[in-house]
RNA sequence: GGACAGAUGGGUGAGUUGGCUGAAACCACAUCCCUGCUAAGGAUGCGUCGGGGUAACCUGACCGAGGGUUCGAAUCCCUCUCUGUCCGCCA
């Protein structure tokens, strides 16, 4: 959520930041006089309410003294109806202005660029050179064409499309992939934790995947519970409440997760593979710090990210996202692509985001800061998304005769 | 799933015959003093979010959530949620 108190006193600021978002501006308008409206509403509400308080501790002096009471109490009667009623416009201007809220997405950080699409993306690095093959190098569904690493066929029969179930070597270095990830992090100072997988809607409001991404979610029915669509929900909403000590700052935390995504809007997409799948898995990075420090862990977080494929030997690159590819939440993100040769491309395999306050305003997660309590800055990563890990290792380790090489590091894990 | 009990500030925990209690006390924490040695003593401060003011200060809301009764509710009533204990079930 943004900062209201910007909104009223620093409109144009803020209008030209979210621009590069594409954002609406009829609605930060809207947000701005509401805002303004809602403090006047107030100001006639609360002396009502402060003279209602002072007279009504009349009423044990008027007992003491014997004085009658009756008129003090018809006229306090007849205040409260006034309270009632300005209660009422509070109220409903406090709800518009919150329903409004929710959905303006974070302000980009001044280093993004301006841009419509991933096509505006600015490469920042590469790391590795792509593999060169005697060969043509095959996707990763053909160099499994028996589907003896990846079924696709029986995950889609037990349960739909982009399911899939892995088997043998694959299912076997999924694991491997998964505890070696979870080391790597952990030598880096990131503290594991394991988290639910179902977690309820306030814990969605808080990193902004509710209101505005119901449809992109698995929602269990019957009750107001979702699986989560990566782990920095649950992760990051651990503070959610708290005030934390400056001492205790940064929090660095690595959890493993399944996640889920129905991938609403992605029809036709990377429909064969196992690129979007709706159940996947991922390793997450989630940092909590101060807003001094956020950008220094920032870079700590993406190196983690990138040093993790360049140990698994994946040549990859970074790419800072434009406003118009930004998410919701982030107000600066640097995705990295991992080469897929038989693809002959790059794709994504981990993006590294900071949102600034955003989320913290939305899950009220505040340190102690000398005198006052300020919020703290969030921060996610993927290192990695696991899946998509095993297919770049399938088709950047894959041999002339069909088989596929393991990386160095991975085989004590196998 | 059934029965009972409970939900108060960073923690423990008073307050539940409605009225200077936004909240005793203790612990923790911060600053200062004393003393000097690793422990102790003293003073002060210390809930959250918001509005007004240069400031001192004034003021609103909040005692699990929502609603109700009342001039006035942490305290009474209703609904919901959660936690604990016992029973049932179960990896």
């Amino acid at each position: 959520m943004l900062d209201i108190k910007l909104i009223q006193n620093d409109f144009e600021t803020i209008c030209a930041k979210l621009r590069k978002k594409h954002v609406d501006e009829t609605l930060l308008e809207a947000l701005r006089s509401l805002s303004l409206e809602l403090k006047k509403a107030r100001l006639e509400l609360e002396p009502l309410q402060a003279e209602q308080n002072a007279k009504s501790k009349l009423f044990p002096l008027y007992a003491k003294e014997g004085k009658d009471t009756t008129a003090l109490k018809e006229e306090l009667s007849l205040n409260k109806q006034k309270i009632a009623q300005e209660l009422e416009h509070v109220r409903t201007l406090e709800e518009k202005l919150e329903a409004l809220a929710v959905v303006i997405p974070n302000t980009p950080d001044e280093c993004v660029p301006e841009g419509k699409d991933e096509n505006d993306n600015i490469e920042l690095k590469r790391v590795l050179t792509p593999p060169t093959f005697s060969f043509t190098p095959k996707e990763h569904w053909d160099i499994d064409n028996k589907q003896e690493w990846i079924d696709f066929e029986r995950g889609v029969k037990l349960s739909k499309s982009r399911f899939s179930v892995l088997k043998n070597q694959a299912a076997k270095l999924e694991r491997a992939l998964i505890n070696y990830m979870l080391d790597f992090n952990t030598k880096r100072g990131f503290h594991e934790v394991a988290v639910p997988y179902i977690v309820n809607r306030e814990t969605l409001m808080g990193t902004g995947q509710l209101p505005k991404f119901e449809d992109d979610l698995f929602k269990i029915e019957g009750e107001d519970l979702f699986l989560i669509p990566t782990a920095e929900v649950p992760v990051t909403n651990l503070f959610r409440d708290e005030i934390l000590t400056k001492e205790e700052l940064p929090l660095k935390m690595t959890a493993y997760s399944a996640c889920f995504r129905k991938e609403a809007g992605s029809a036709g997409k990377d429909t064969r593979g196992m690129i979007r799948q709706h159940q996947f898995d991922k390793v997450e990075l989630v940092c909590i710090t101060t807003p001094e420090q956020s950008e220094v862990i920032f870079e700590e977080m993406l190196n983690c990210a990138s040093d993790l494929l360049t140990s698994l030997g994946l040549a990859h690159r970074h790419l800072l996202l434009c406003g118009g590819d930004l998410g919701f939440s982030a107000a600066k993100t640097v995705d990295l692509e991992v080469w897929f040769p038989g693809q002959n491309r790059y794709r994504e395999i981990s993006s590294v985001s900071n949102t600034h306050d955003f989320q913290a305003r939305r899950a009220k997660i505040r340190f102690k800061d000398e005198k006052a309590n300020r919020l703290v800055h969030t921060l996610n990563g993927s290192s990695l998304a696991v899946g998509r890990t095993l297919i770049a290792i399938m088709e950047n380790y894959q041999q002339e005769d069909g088989t596929i090489a393991i990386p160095e590091v991975l085989k004590e894990y196998m």
